[in-house]
Formats: C-alpha cells, structure tokens, sequence
DNA sequence: CTGATGTATTTTGTATACAAGGATTGTACT
DNA sequence: AGTACAATCCTTGTATACAAAATACATCAG
C-alpha cells in the first residue's frame, strides 16, 4: 500500500480502519478540502486498496459528520462554516463542564498526579514557544481530565467533537500574550478538581472553551473575508 | 426484499439505509438481542439483499455505538448494562439541560405554540392512560425543545443519546401515580421557556432525566435480579 | 474415556464485476 | 452564436467471487 496521506501501517487493522484513519486524519488537517469530493475509486487507487474498505470508512465518516454524502452522487468532505463550529463548541462547552463536575467527584490518586504533572508540563510548554508543544500539553491536560470521568460514552463524544475543530487547535494558544492567562486557567482548574469544587471547576471548562472559540470565530472569518 | 424485521420500503434510499434503520430497529427494541450475532450472510439472505449493503449498515451501527466489532468474528449487538446506561445518562441529562436553556433563548413563536399544543396534547394522552400514545407525545414534546435549540448537532447527539434508552421508554410513565407529576414537569418547562426563565428551564429538564433515570436503572437491576 | 490433532465448514475481509443513473461533451438545428 | 438533444463516459450502488482466518467436529492416540 503506497500512499500520500499518512497511513499508519498497523499490520492487522482491518483494511476500512486503516482507511477511516487516514481519511479522517486529511480532513481534519485539511489537506482534504471541504467540499472535495471523495471518489472511490481515485482513493482506492491512491491508498492502494480496492473500494470495498474504501466505501466503509466512507460510512463511519459520514456518520461521524466529516463527510456529507449526496444521493447518486457520492461524499464530499463536509463543508466548514462559522454555524457549524458554534454549534459543536456549544455543545462542547457543556460536556467539558460536565467533564469538569464529574471529575471532581470521580478522579483517582494516581490521575490527580498525572493532571499535577500535566499542569507542570503544561507550564513548561510554553516557556518553550513551540505551538505544536503547548497545543500537545494542552490536549494531553484535557484528556486526563475527561478519563477521569469515567464515563466511556462521554469520553467518546467529546473527543469526537474535540476533532472537529483539531484544525484551529493553534488559533487559541498563537496569541502569547495570553499564555500567562491559560496556564493561570489550567491552575484553576486543576486547584478546584482537587478541592472538589465542582462550581468553579465547570465554570473555568466553560471560560476556557468561550475563548477557544473567540480565536477560531476570528479565525473563519478572517479566512472568509480577509485574503 | 421480504422482511422479518418490519423494514420500510422507502423505494429510493440506498439499501444501506434500508438495512440500517431495520437493523437499528430491530436492536432498540430488543429484536436483536444484546450479544447476538450479526452473521453478514444470514441477515443479507433475511433482508434479501447481498453482503455489501449489510457490512455497510454495520459499520454506522459500529460507530453508534450499538454494534460491538470483534476482529475477525464479526458484529455483535451491544450489551446494555448499568453502567452503559447511567453514562448515557449522565450526558443527557446534561445535554437537555443545554437544549432547554438555549430554547429559552432561541425558541420561536410558532415553535413556542406548538410546544403550547404538545403540553396539551400530553395531557390529554395520560387521560387516555395508553402508554403507547403518552410516550409518544412525550417525544413530540421533547423535539420541539431540541429543535428550538437551532443547534443540528446538539439535535443530532440528543436524538442519538434518546434512541440509546428506546427500549426503557414506557418504564418511566408506567406508573401511573407520577403522570400528574409529569403533567406539572412539563407546564414548568414550557412556562420557563415562555418566560425565558433559563435556570428554571435547565433545572426542570435534569429533574425529568432524574426521574427517568430512577425509573430505567430499577428496571435493569430487577431484570438482572429476580426478573 | 480424555485429549490432541487435523480436516472441513463457516465467516469475515477484500477485490472485482455488473448495472443504472447523472454528468459532460459534442453536434445539429434554429 | 446559443440552445436542445443525444451519445458517451464516469461514478455510484449492488452483487458476487475468492482468500485467509477462525471455529467446530471428528478421528485417532494414549
């Protein structure tokens, strides 16, 4: 299978997985367009498989709403508008609260550990100016949060609508001046998990996705408008 | 196609769809029972179709949630367990209470006068003291709420969180000394959503996934136990 | 009688074949 | 030159074929 996406080669991953990966990582990077059509058979021939595991990936794609599929017509990458991030951040914006509450009552020892040292991480990541680092402890910083729940279902949905925006994932942390503030904001969070304050804890979730999508609101329509 | 599952013969969906909301169907309602088989030959000769548009029905059932995969054994229907439930739960309730504070903002005239007649049309259903109808009208009700959300995702996930419960639907209005109650959650709701009274609103919907909730997880534990 | 091994069957995973609907392009006619 | 119509090509939707893995079963040895 030679490819020009990235595909990971996990040896015995069904075929259609290797390709929901792959697909699904290219439009979320955006080296897929939105409104690109996804033809089968140029894809097969790309990802060096036949249309079967194809047309498969295509199904969960579509059901995870990265791909729109017109009748007779085949799937084209879903388009990306300023509606539809307000839509998933706002729905975003409650399970991180919910995600916040349920940790408070729910973490272990050892995850209140990891999210100290995250925290930690979070603060040298940015020390080192590196985006893609401090995007990574950030992320990193979140996911411990959302495993503490211990809610699979809830875990599953908000990383699913984590990666709807993962193309953004830099326009919120681009702006240093506000680094002091996200790591004061990671402190709060943190602080209020531990002392089991589930009031504080939700709200700081919820202040941290408000501005998450001031940058991405921004974002789209300095990319509709602008250049 | 002849069917044992009660399948809808929409002429011009693809079979795939066909076979999916059948299949769908046939495990909510418990047709399918939890860890039963989904052989791609039997069902495609049941369904009277070939393999291709079951295996693609399963791979939207898998992502659902509904299917579990084992490699290289195939599909199994999903177990419903107590845990599986209360996470579903757990973010319903959060999620209706989203959707009922941002009716409170978004909610439109006309929509506001039909859930004005659905307040009504459940009252009279409980007169009738049918489950089925009751039910029904709880739904009803329930969707215009979600759609004055405006938000298709969240319309989307809430619908998808609700058919997850499908099977428990009449245990929560089976008893009949709580239908007055459920009468007065809903004009709370419609009242606070008329006022723009968001706390209230939010408030009301969790008591009513509450409540729910106690009815469903009762219900699992006497299945578990003496059933 | 029990356990192990080899064979047969079943079932998935993948590829390909075939049919039907849409789109596109070219041509003829106004 | 522009529009309408027809032929062709392309793409999807569906069915089937083939291979490999897993399971079940039966036979044989201890």
């Amino acid at each position: 299978m030679q490819d020009d996406f990235n595909v990971q080669m996990n040896e015995f991953l069904p075929l259609r997985d290797v390709v929901f990966n792959t697909l699904r990582q290219a439009i979320l990077t955006g080296e897929l367009k939105p409104g690109e059509r996804l033809m089968e058979i140029h894809l097969a021939n790309k990802l060096g498989v036949s249309r079967t595991p194809i047309r498969e990936a295509i199904r969960k794609l579509e059901l995870e709403g990265l791909v729109t599929m017109i009748p007779r017509r085949g799937a084209e990458v879903a388009q990306i508008t300023e509606k539809s991030m307000t839509d998933v951040l706002e729905v975003r914006r409650a399970l991180d609260a919910l995600c916040a509450e349920l940790a408070c009552e729910r973490i272990t020892e050892a995850e209140t550990e990891q999210l100290h040292r995250a925290c930690e991480a979070f603060e040298a990541a940015v020390k080192t100016r590196d985006l893609k680092k401090i995007a990574r402890a950030d992320v990193q910083l979140h996911d411990i949060i959302v495993q503490a729940t211990g809610n699979q279902r809830l875990v599953q949905l908000v990383n699913n609508l984590s990666e709807q925006m993962y193309r953004y994932r830099f326009e919120y942390i681009k702006d240093a001046s506000q680094h002091q503030r996200l790591i004061e904001e990671h402190r709060i969070i943190y602080e209020s998990i531990v002392k089991k304050d589930r009031e504080t804890a939700s709200q700081a979730a919820r202040v941290h996705i408000d501005n998450q999508k001031k940058a991405i609101i921004a974002q789209i329509r300095s990319e509709k408008t602008g250049h």
